[in-house]
RNA sequence: GUGGGCGUAGCUCAGCUGGUAGAGCUCCGGAUUGUGAUUCCGGCGGUCGUGGGUUCAAGCCCCAUCGUCCACCCCA
């Protein structure tokens, strides 16, 4: 048995790098045109770190998460989730001290699931976080932000914003209760889950998919019921806004996913095109969460994207794209001219910085390397053989357009090269 | 963790009721001695996922196991 990949965690195989590379610099691109700026954080943090910032009973810190101990016995986790990483570094370096703070990261994450359609045991996500405003102004921006990626890449069309709102910790908890105590009378008729999330976390109920659970759930006490002024404020001025924005969503009260530590507003980008897993990204506000990590009280409010998925979907709804092609293809016909195509091709190299250039390193007869050429995609083959080397010449033959072949010495070359590419 | 589909050449897949392992594409060579894309000819390529069982005989039937995909769950 020959050696296998990890289960879940995926070669990305030069033909589809084209795709990953336009959305990555799309991702950067227009995230940087809002002010955010990079930040760069480590694989792996002390275990501790998720289950505080990630919540203790989340599924993703009690049986997801990769952990190891350190040589020290330290319990290390491979990050599951980018956020509490940024928070931590952000509290490390000072950089949340009386200031807004606006960052974006990428990189690989690591879950222990089953992998299917859209979810991977290594997935890459890109995450925007905003630090230090406590206004809905942080969500709009945002979740404008966000649909101005969508936009680029193309695929906005195919999405649909849902948005709720938790409101504060203690709305929450008062909700919480009262959403039990209306439960507990059904729990044998509930599904088997809803069921054990009735200790664990009842708020995750309401997002079941059991028919006879959700058919128990149309008489719950109303979340908006439990929220205090302040929360269906922030919530009102956030709708308000988007509606100026003209950003359509559509509220969801049952829009209760996600990790453990969002207060207020929750949102969620959503395909239908991708099977089960159709979030492509998802945020909220995460007010208490510093705090929780060891910082100031500091208002807080974010998202990640699932780069996968939106490679998924870039797919689906956008096809096949050209990969990323060679210019040049160099030939040579006689192991004799080696020596002298090497030379050009390092000159040219040198010339004209972003070409391309191919040298295919075995001798052999003109048609071979022409067929050769032409299936690697380039645009121009460079032709070295015996009269080329003796006249210290190239011969450049176009195969894409109808140009005739010319023969140039390099500073021709250069110049015929430097205006095409 | 649970359920279902699928594992045959590098890739996509045929393979009938159990009876000698197939095609297309790719790759290599030739038709073509300095001009590619089309066409034609030839060639390389296999532990039929793995292990056991039934049988005179297994790619095909049975059991186990691994992998993979999809879904549940959960999440991006």
């Amino acid at each position: 048995m020959t050696i296998q990949s990890v289960r879940g965690m995926r070669d990305l195989l030069p033909e589809e790098i084209a795709r990953w590379h336009h959305i990555e610099n799309t991702l950067i691109e227009v995230t940087q045109s809002f002010g955010f700026r990079e930040i760069r954080l480590p694989l792996m943090e002390f275990t501790s770190l998720f289950a505080r910032g990630v919540g203790e009973s989340t599924d993703i810190v009690e049986k997801e998460m990769y952990t190891l101990s350190d040589r020290d016995g330290d319990s290390l986790s491979l990050r599951p989730e980018g956020t509490a990483s940024c928070i931590r570094a952000a509290i490390q370096h000072g950089l949340l001290h009386n200031q807004v703070q606006q960052f974006w990261y990428h990189g690989p994450m690591f879950r222990y699931e089953r992998p299917q359609k859209g979810r991977y045991r290594q997935f890459e996500q890109f995450g925007a976080e905003t630090f230090g405003l406590e206004s809905f102004t942080a969500e709009a921006e945002l979740i404008q932000l966000s649909a101005a990626v969508f936009d680029a890449l193309g695929v906005r069309d195919d999405l649909r914003l849902e948005i709720n709102t938790l409101g504060k910790p203690a709305d929450r908890a008062a909700y919480r209760l009262a959403l039990v105590a209306y439960l507990q009378p059904f729990a044998s008729q509930l599904d088997e889950d809803s069921r054990r999330r009735l200790d664990t976390n009842p708020l995750r109920i309401l997002d079941s998919k059991n028919e006879q659970t959700r058919a128990i759930l149309e008489n719950a006490p109303d979340f908006t019921d439990y929220l205090d002024a302040e929360a269906i404020q922030h919530f009102a001025g956030l709708k308000n806004l988007l509606d100026i924005l003209k950003i359509k969503y559509v509220v969801n009260p049952r829009l209760v996913r996600g990790l453990d530590y969002y207060t207020h507003t929750v949102f969620e980008w959503i395909t239908d095109s991708l099977g089960a897993q159709g979030t492509v990204c998802a945020g909220g506000r995460y007010d208490g969460l510093v705090e929780q990590l060891g910082g100031k009280p500091t208002p807080g409010a974010g998202y990640a994207m699932g780069v996968d998925r939106i490679v998924l979907l870039h797919e689906a709804l956008n096809g096949e794209t050209r990969s990323e092609a060679i210019d040049v293809y160099c030939a040579v016909m006689d192991v004799a001219q080696f020596g002298h195509a090497f030379e050009w091709c390092a000159q040219l190299r040198k010339q004209i910085p972003g070409l391309s250039i191919t040298l295919y390193k075995s001798a052999g007869k003109i048609q071979k390397q022409l067929k050769r050429a032409d299936k690697s995609g380039a645009r121009v083959a460079l032709l070295f053989g015996e009269e080329e080397v003796s006249k210290n010449v190239a011969t450049l033959k176009w195969l894409r357009e109808d140009k005739a072949q010319q023969t140039l010495d390099f500073a021709a070359l250069c110049k015929c090269l430097g205006e095409t590419s």
